[in-house]
DNA sequence: TAGATTGTTAATCGATTAACAATC
DNA sequence: TAGATTGTTAATCGATTAACAATC
């Protein structure tokens, strides 16, 4: 079997997750005017390893240099190139509760590379409407629309019992990555990207540590 | 040094949140009528390893019967009473905007052990109404409150670049666990649990990996 | 030059997975 | 009994951390 002469490596998922904290940090917190930063002043600043935030960054492709560090511009950039901020990925989202309500909202997604161009529900009280910018559509019209507009971004928002359906539906359209805000877990093909972001596992993580602590 | 009899091991970050999943896989996708079930049935629908399963069910301190399983009941019960999901825990919410909105809304907290009982922002416009049943206070009434109140749970959901000094405030007023909506890392001191539910980590993940694939 | 900082290779640590004896 | 499933110990894997040569 060949292999590829850039085979490169996947990306550690926790080195991806801690990309966007470098940037918050970066742009709010270093004042503009320093040009340079260390990766010891990183790590300090967000409790992490130097070592590991330099593992982090080479990730990016960006160099330092020696007694230096890094150029924070360039960090910032490079960064945002890796993570894919610059060019815009248009977005479904389906389920217009309270929580859907809110992502409309966040105008930030759209510098992290993601745009909510359509929203969907089935409550008559909601369709037609237009929420933060976004018109809010029967969720019957969505398969069509995403395919048509060739939407590669599904965002669930909908009750838990809903999930499952909603995301056959989506993989259905085309979509190939789902942000799935339910606790449930979905049941899909492999090929399926699926990013659960389960309000409930880190309640947990709360909860369980505190009570160790008061015990 | 003496050490204790039984110290017991801290229980794994990813076991804490796998744990919630168990319960809601449980409660909603087996038949009430099932009594028992196998870790390898769990697993398969989970996508996870067997043993994975029943090592984490373990913590809780239940066991199975060999060639029967766990009793579905038990084990839910088992993992509710380990998370601590039945002594209701107060907690204060600070940030009354899309996202805080949207966890007053979230009536489910209450069944993962934790009850939003007040809530604070310092704009006019919503100091002083009440959203979903809780009332909104300027934010200059948190410390007192939480003291006399005895709250131990500090929810931020205000912009990023208040986060910091939310966060201060809490921690003087005796909260010592504090569930971070913002993308800023908090510099707290070590006796503080925070638990961050970043929106950016998670897209970061997904957006990467869809990248990846496209690519 | 001297010394701080990068970048990389090696060691450590912890979680996942495999192997298998115990048990109902 | 036979065999499915638990519970535990050992092996593997991957991420974090340590060590250190290269470099500006």
């Amino acid at each position: 079997m060949t292999e590829n002469v850039k085979e490169s490596k996947a990306v550690p998922e926790p080195t991806l997750r801690r990309l966007p904290t470098y940037v918050h940090y970066l742009t709010h917190r270093v004042k503009k005017t320093r040009q340079f930063i260390s990766t010891s002043e990183i790590a300090k600043a967000l409790k992490l390893d130097p070592t590991q935030v330099r593992k982090d960054l080479a990730v990016t492709g960006i160099t330092g240099t020696p007694r230096v560090g890094y150029c924070v511009a360039e960090l910032v950039e490079a960064i945002g190139n890796f993570l894919g901020w610059n060019n815009l990925t248009d977005a479904f989202l389906v389920g217009v509760g309270n929580l859907g309500t809110a992502l409309l909202g966040y105008q930030r997604l759209k510098q992290y590379g993601v745009k909510i161009v359509a929203a969907f529900d089935t409550r008559e009280k909601v369709v037609g409407t237009e929420i933060h910018g976004v018109s809010v559509m029967h969720v019957d019209k969505m398969a069509n629309l995403a395919k048509r507009m060739g939407i590669h971004i599904g965002i669930i928002t909908v009750p838990a019992q809903a999930a499952a359906e909603v995301a056959d539906k989506m993989v259905r359209a085309g979509i190939c990555a789902i942000w799935n805000f339910t606790p449930t877990s979905l049941e899909l093909p492999e090929s399926v990207i699926v990013q659960n972001m389960d309000l409930y596992a880190s309640l947990a993580v709360l909860s369980r540590k505190l009570h160790e602590r008061l015990k």
